[in-house]
RNA sequence: GGCGCCAUCGUCUAUCGGUUAGGACUCAUGAUUUUCAAUCAUGCAAGGAGGGUUCGACUCCCUCUGGCGCUGCCA
């Protein structure tokens, strides 16, 4: 059978970057096996979706390069699907309807928790059903619908997870959990299976936080007569304090990382985070060759910025001359752009080199080296202005300030000051290799400014 | 509280019973007789605990411990 998988953001946020490794490897698995990779919206929370989310999550997953294949799929638009399945399993007897209060649920779960017993609600109402005011497709007060689990049977629920093994949950343990509010409105784990359903979704690929929602989604897929896909739950990105990564520890949106982030960086730092390839560094193609869903780890990673900045740091440096222009919004003589992306980890520090484009300013003060006087460095500085006045070649500025080097009885003497004089900051690339990339004209126009101040 | 998942350096990980437990990031040191953020080299650093099984266990089994997740009329 043809694979088909999904990934299913709700539009009630940004696409997060934990849906991103998800959708990561959703993606590697159809392309590896030559299926089709999809995308849903989960939208059945009316109250908390939003169109200006959902479009900043299709617009994050195309920045990132996971194109999906069809056309996106929304939840609000299969109101008629739920409604036809909800009435069936109605009519079948396998849902009924409860209007339990929130009040007696409530204090129900307590008194569970006090017993040490498993929270779970096995309705009192599921034979009369009847009572149930109308088949009103709009909810009345606190009706909803709840799937008649067989809490009779000692049965267990088991799934073979392809990345965790065998997995059981006792059936008993569910209750008559709840499926609907009112015929139009499905809740997450019915609306769920029944796209899964619709759509033909082989394997179900997601967090393993829905490792606990999977029983009930399995006894849904029974419950319709349908065939259950495979699951691999993926393990979740944690915060360093170990917790599932979130909001509140700082950047979770996809799009946070444009400005700073290649698309590539960040794939291959999600991909290589959670399943390991033959190599640190690799395309979106490599990792397709290699990607196994069975190779997938098991516990959870935590999200290392300084390594997705050491990722990040290795693709600028391939970058195209043109393409990073572009991309750091900069323009600056083409002889300039080693000298940044060699030593650039994100693509706003740009900022730092920003010598390249306008005049430096900076304290006289830096440019004192070490022990010596500023004096010394005014000296130094007007022998640097005459070897850069009358040599031409790379080479020979070399050679030439090796031999004031020495004449000062100090390298560092000799090139601290020019460094300054050009840059205005103390770290930079080789001064020399500015000076060319400057010109003659800027170069000596920046010291001799520098001499003045002092 | 209930149920489930997980468990090797600080972090990401390799090891399919026998290894001086390897690599990457970070960090430190050195080199580049100029800065460092680049580059190269070197170094620091790990199998939660207790029982088994076995000639031999990081690896297999059990118990405990710990971490995390779920426990909604959210998704």
């Amino acid at each position: 059978m043809k694979v088909k998988v999904r990934i299913a953001p709700s539009p009630t946020g940004f696409l997060h970057i934990g849906t991103a490794q998800s959708a990561l490897y959703n993606w590697l698995f159809a392309r590896k096996n030559g299926g089709t990779f999809h995308l849903r919206i989960e939208d059945t929370d009316r109250e908390r979706s939003t169109k200006e989310y959902e479009h900043s999550i299709l617009y994050a997953l195309e920045w990132l390069g996971l194109n999906w294949d069809g056309e996106v799929v929304r939840q609000s638009q299969h109101g008629i699907k739920y409604r036809k399945a909800l009435e069936r399993l109605i009519t079948e007897g396998k849902a009924f309807w409860c209007n339990h209060t929130k009040e007696e649920l409530e204090s129900e779960r307590k008194e569970q928790g006090e017993k040490k017993e498993p929270p779970r609600h096995i309705c009192s109402h599921r034979n009369n059903a009847m009572h149930y005011p109308a088949s009103s497709p709009q909810r009345i007060n606190d009706w909803v619908l709840r799937l008649a689990v067989d809490r009779d049977v000692q049965r267990k629920i088991i799934f073979d997870d392809i990345i965790r093994g065998r997995i059981e949950f006792d059936a008993s343990l569910l209750g008559d959990f709840s499926i609907a509010k009112s015929l139009d409105d499905a809740l997450y784990n019915f609306a769920v299976v029944v796209d899964d359903i619709d759509m033909g979704i082989t394997h179900v690929i997601r967090g393993e936080d829905h490792i606990s929602n999977t029983p009930k989604q399995i006894l849904i897929y029974e419950a319709l007569g349908k065939e259950i896909p495979k699951f691999a739950h993926l393990p979740l990105i944690l915060a360093p304090d170990r917790s599932k990564l979130s909001k509140r520890h700082g950047a979770v949106a996809v799009v946070d990382y444009k400005r700073d982030y290649l698309p590539e960086a960040l794939l291959n730092f999600l991909g290589a985070m959670s399943h390991t390839f033959s190599k640190e560094l690799l395309t979106k193609e490599e990792m397709i060759e290699e990607f196994e869903l069975s190779k997938v780890h098991k516990s959870g990673a935590v999200f290392n910025t300084e390594k997705l900045n050491w990722f990040n740091s290795q693709y600028i440096k391939k970058l195209e001359p043109s393409k990073f222009l572009e991309l750091a919004g900069i323009d600056v003589p083409e002889k300039a752009i080693p000298l940044i992306t060699e030593r650039l980890e994100k693509l706003s520090d740009v900022q730092n080199f920003d010598y390249f484009w306008k005049e430096p300013e900076y304290d006289k003060e830096l440019l004192k080296w070490k022990e010596f006087s500023l004096e010394e460095s005014k000296k130094s500085l007007e022998e640097s202005s005459k070897i850069l006045e009358k040599t031409e070649n790379n080479e020979a500025v070399r050679s030439a300030f090796d031999e004031l080097g020495q004449k000062l009885g100090n390298r560092g003497l000799a090139y601290w000051p020019l460094r300054v004089a050009l840059t205005g900051k103390e770290k930079s690339p080789d001064p020399i290799d500015i000076a060319f990339v400057l010109g003659k004209e800027k170069t000596l126009e920046r010291v001799k400014k520098a001499i003045r101040s002092l």
